[in-house]
DNA sequence: AAGAGGCCCTGATAGC
DNA sequence: TGCTATCAGGGCCTCT
């Protein structure tokens, strides 16, 4: 599910609904995710408070008051459910559900807090939660990861390195998360329609105002995503309150076929694999 | 050494 | 209706 907006929307709302609170219980029901949840992870949550929920690209953070982390990748179908009987008011985005929503299969760790638990919910077991003991090893682990699209660092000099003389197309280096972090199948086809860059562009015959165009329209693209609430594809049928979906905003992603949404384009959206994934974009104004 | 491709896993949907 | 094939928003590993 989640690219950058939607990991920042669940950031949100659980640092709202968790920080400061104490772990009083932790249920592992199934151990099994892309990472196997260690024997210890019961102990290493239990009785400690959160001190807040963080973020960087994909990655939840959850700061702990021994000023150790728990580090959090959703994966593709990673969700965060809220059981709280005396709150249904709080099942209002993306990743809270009403409990009587909740998947009965597939739920990895339940943890318990004095009045609500949260569940993590996992098919396709891509996700993880790890243990991680200190700054310098949070910060260790998450080393290979480039910057993201806001930082300054990801800058025209910064592009230029990675573009110069190299052969792979923009598609393919926009979700590329050694190069910038957070932007996922989605935004990528997003960010190059907003830019009128053909998908499979080689990286070598970029302009110097098309990288200026692909920084700015990452950085916008994310960021109205996560003014409408980040993007649910596969809507989850019964989420209560979840207006504002970023998916109605879709210019090209899921559109194959349809007409272009640029003001007198006249074009089709065009659906094509590019590095074993599916890329949208207009065969008339992406080119 | 860059870049293509496969793999981890389950479920929803498309197509016959 | 019921089967099978394909595809899914991520990331990592291997092979050439």
């Amino acid at each position: 599910m989640p690219e950058l907006p939607e990991v920042e929307i669940i950031r949100q709302s659980l640092d709202k609904k968790i920080r400061k609170k104490k772990v009083k219980k932790v249920i592992i029901r199934n151990k099994n995710l892309r990472v196997k949840i260690p024997n210890d992870f019961k102990k290493f949550l239990e009785k400690k408070i959160i001190n807040k929920v963080s973020r960087f690209s994909k990655y939840l953070i959850i700061y702990l008051s021994n000023n150790k982390f728990c580090l959090i990748h959703l994966g593709m179908s990673g969700t965060i459910h809220l059981i709280d009987p005396n709150n249904k008011k709080d099942f209002t985005n993306l990743s809270f559900y009403n409990s009587s929503f909740l998947p009965k299969k597939h739920n990895h760790i339940e943890i318990i807090f004095d009045k609500f638990k949260i569940i993590y919910n996992d098919p396709r077991r891509f996700g993880f939660f790890q243990m991680i003991k200190n700054s310098d090893d949070l910060k260790r682990r998450l080393m290979h990861l480039g910057p993201e699209p806001f930082e300054d660092k990801f800058n025209l000099k910064y592009f230029f390195k990675f573009i110069k003389n190299k052969e792979r197309t923009i598609k393919d280096l926009l979700i590329d998360q050694k190069f910038v972090s957070g932007i996922g199948n989605i935004y990528a086809s997003e960010i190059l329609f907003l830019s009128k860059i053909n998908p499979q562009k080689i990286l070598k015959l970029l302009s110097e105002k098309e990288c200026s165009q692909i920084i700015r329209n990452s950085k916008k693209v994310l960021l109205d995503a996560i003014d409408k609430g980040g993007s649910s594809i596969r809507d989850f049928k019964n989420i209560n309150g979840n207006k504002g979906g970023f998916q109605d905003n879709f210019n090209v992603y899921h559109r194959e076929g349809k007409s272009c949404k640029r003001m007198n384009c006249g074009g089709i959206i065009i659906k094509k694999v590019i590095t074993n994934r599916s890329t949208f974009f207009c065969n008339f104004c992406q080119n």
